[in-house]
DNA sequence: CAGTGGTCTAGACCACTGC
DNA sequence: CAGTGGTCTAGACCACTGA
């Protein structure tokens, strides 16, 4: 046998799926069937819809079947600010969403609270380890899809005492609220990276398996030190990160 | 039972994992133990395993044993070109990478062909479906280490008959030969997503099941027409993309 | 060689869905 | 209700590793 019995049953699925002879939506046959058809045993029939369902191909549900992932159209999210000035941003929203038809993004639950820098966050806030901070943890939908998890980190020396450390979202931006405490933003670093989502994650975005995350660490500076920590979490499948460098040519922006 | 048994394991062995009691590196008790331990069938820990193995926390070889997954340590490379001026970039290396301490990056193939664009290159592109471009596929190592595959598009009417068509690294980057030829590059635009990796890539980075890829589609345009586009793969554990906007302050930078 | 994970079978019962 | 996937068992044999 060249190649273990499931791989081969995942092979002939996975080329009826890109051939189009199962179109995204569509029900694969029920496992028994596969079984019958392949004469194999239900359980290796699994192993080899687990190998699609991990590659984000397929989908099962129960009671109903597994069925072809129809593949999501992503929104697209500007890593620059250059097309959209700071005042124009919407409060704590996050990375500015230009397309499709940016509806904004909606915030529906916010949680605050205080705790201690671990090595990252003190590291990347420019203090010691152990060091209180403020934490802002929000959620945000794009009408009933669920879009962005934020985690904001702030030292306890700025942000303590201030509206920061209250429940509730910030009239004109956590940046805003910043500069006006005497720390206005100068520069940001984003580190963007990718996993798999976390058990929070999972549940948040009702990923299917095989889904990872997009995760923009985005430190902000004012003239003299680091005054923020901010974790944008996406779908991987549902989101586009834009950066813009130089001059394009006219008839190609927006696209 | 309020969980099915299998998670019960799989949080029974991430709470080990996340509390140190099974450090990085470390084997798991054989499938055999652990099914003794929690009264289940072998099968039963596999599924448990399974979980753990798709989120990327352990890692199983035939004869040895499963193992807590050792993180890998990413390398950072910058999407703005702001800190490494374009005469100093490697040729074709694609985006700089800048830490750990920027060895270079070493082409191992490299393969060329010509095709017809699909619709999204095409787009991207501003040709027409089915029009002929140039293709060339890379792939890079940083040390022993599979560090990225690189496949750029070039419009033919652009690279056709050019020495970007010659299998054979081009010299001082295919950015400065499409200048030599009359298409100096003004700006692009790059567009970042993540997914699970296709058959090609996981064979190339020997990627554990579980591991997403980093993709960054970069379109270059000269002042009136997009010139190539350009997709940079990459490990999703092993790449952190830098950003930098604004000003830094300078006890900040190089992090 | 003994011990590990990899593949596979043939069943069983449960939970959910739509009719 | 019948049909779907979800969970679980108890075995079997194979392929690979290190001693």
């Amino acid at each position: 046998m060249a190649q273990p019995k499931y791989h081969q049953i995942a092979e002939h699925l996975r080329a009826q799926i890109g051939s189009g002879a199962l179109a995204p939506g569509q029900r694969l046959p029920s496992e028994p069937d596969l079984a019958a058809q392949h004469d194999a045993s239900r359980n290796t029939v699994r192993l080899a819809i687990a190998l699609l369902t991990n590659q984000g191909l397929v989908e099962s549900r129960q009671g109903l079947g597994t069925f072809v992932h129809e593949p999501a159209k992503p929104f697209t999210a500007l890593l620059s600010r250059v097309k959209t000035p700071p005042d124009e941003q919407h409060a704590s929203a996050g990375l500015p969403v230009i397309s499709p038809a940016a509806d904004e993004s909606e915030m529906v639950r916010l949680v605050v609270e205080t705790g201690l820098a671990d090595q990252d966050i003190a590291d990347k806030l420019g203090i010691r380890t152990g060091d209180p901070i403020v934490i802002r943890h929000s959620q945000y939908y794009i009408g009933d899809v669920p879009w962005q998890l934020i985690n904001s980190y702030y030292p306890s020396d700025l942000a303590g005492g201030t509206a920061l450390q209250q429940a509730g979202s910030i009239e004109g931006g956590s940046i805003r609220m910043l500069a006006e405490l005497g720390h206005p933003q100068q520069g940001f670093v984003d580190e963007i990276g990718s996993r798999m989502p976390d058990g929070r994650e999972f549940a948040f975005f009702h990923l299917p398996t095989g889904t990872p995350v997009v995760v923009v660490n985005r430190t902000s500076y004012s003239a003299d030190r680091p005054i923020r920590l901010t974790s944008y979490v996406y779908r991987g499948d549902r989101v586009r990160l834009l950066h813009v460098e130089g001059t394009i040519p006219a008839a190609y922006r927006e696209v």
